[in-house]
DNA sequence: AATCTAAACGCAACAATGTTGCATTATAAT
DNA sequence: ATTATAATGCAACATTGTTGCGTTTAGATT
């Protein structure tokens, strides 16, 4: 996705196109996998904290972006599909994290996973997996 | 389960019978659902905070008790089944948290969930689920 | 192109969470 | 009872996340 595009999607989702939106979207665009926030932080410097925490929030609030894994206070951020918008995230994928090389990425899984929880209401599911991933076998 | 099984417990896994250990436990199994680390630490006051994080640290080791659930920086902590011990935490069960109540809860789900991933190994698959418990419903 | 306004930014200050080192105390074996 | 080791409490530090506020920027309007 291009720089044009990208100040596109930012208008439509309401957000102004800032150098800090842009930069961020561009290296997670170009990162290939879920990026931590500590690298984040890294490749976005010098940038003040405050405004990259708010800069992530303001993208994951409108459906740009979503965390993708969670562990040891290390929140992982992914690129949205198309599913995502202001009203909601729609993901049915699942999270793979690779304990060899430490990369976190995106898995579409072929099966969709059918969970009956009688008299329960469900609206998210999340599936977090961890292993070696390809690359590392 | 009694005072003196969950000792025999600790000790069976190379842990001393504290009197730490023992209240949260007691705790834990009495709270019905799972914990978050909030609030073991307001019930368990007037403790050292650093002694509740070792506390916590070596039960979870030891495969006495899990982490169900994170979210926000609030980490959730459940008994472990018979299945966990020394060597591995296996667990095949999903955690759901209400979004009425703010509960977290272990699920035993019917089917289990077949995920293929060519050339991938997978070690671990957690599945949170977020939505309306049976009593909020 | 200049003006204007809400959104975004940078900085300071704070709060919460988690970690390390070390002296003291408790557990449980001898 | 004695003793060795594990656990505890405290201080100090590091990391992570939040809030308020004055300044700057995006982008719409004139
Ligand atoms: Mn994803
Ligand atoms: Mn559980
Ligand atoms: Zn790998
Ligand atoms: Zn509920």
């Amino acid at each position: 996705m291009d720089s044009v595009q990208l100040k596109e999607l930012l208008r439509k989702r309401n957000l102004k196109a800032t150098h800090t939106r842009l930069s961020l979207l561009n290296k997670m665009h170009a990162y290939g996998s879920a990026m931590s926030h500590s690298v984040i932080q890294k490749q976005m410097q010098p940038i003040d904290r405050v405004t990259l925490y708010r800069t992530i929030e303001s993208l994951h609030e409108k459906g740009i972006i979503h965390k993708a894994f969670q562990e040891n206070n290390e929140t992982f951020y992914a690129i949205c599909g198309s599913s995502c918008n202001t009203q909601a995230h729609k993901h049915d994928h699942a999270h793979f994290k690779c304990l060899k090389c430490n990369t976190v990425s995106c898995q579409e899984l072929d099966e969709t996973l059918k969970i009956s929880l009688p008299n329960y209401e469900i609206n998210k599911v999340s599936i977090h997996i961890e292993g070696i991933c390809d690359l590392c076998h």
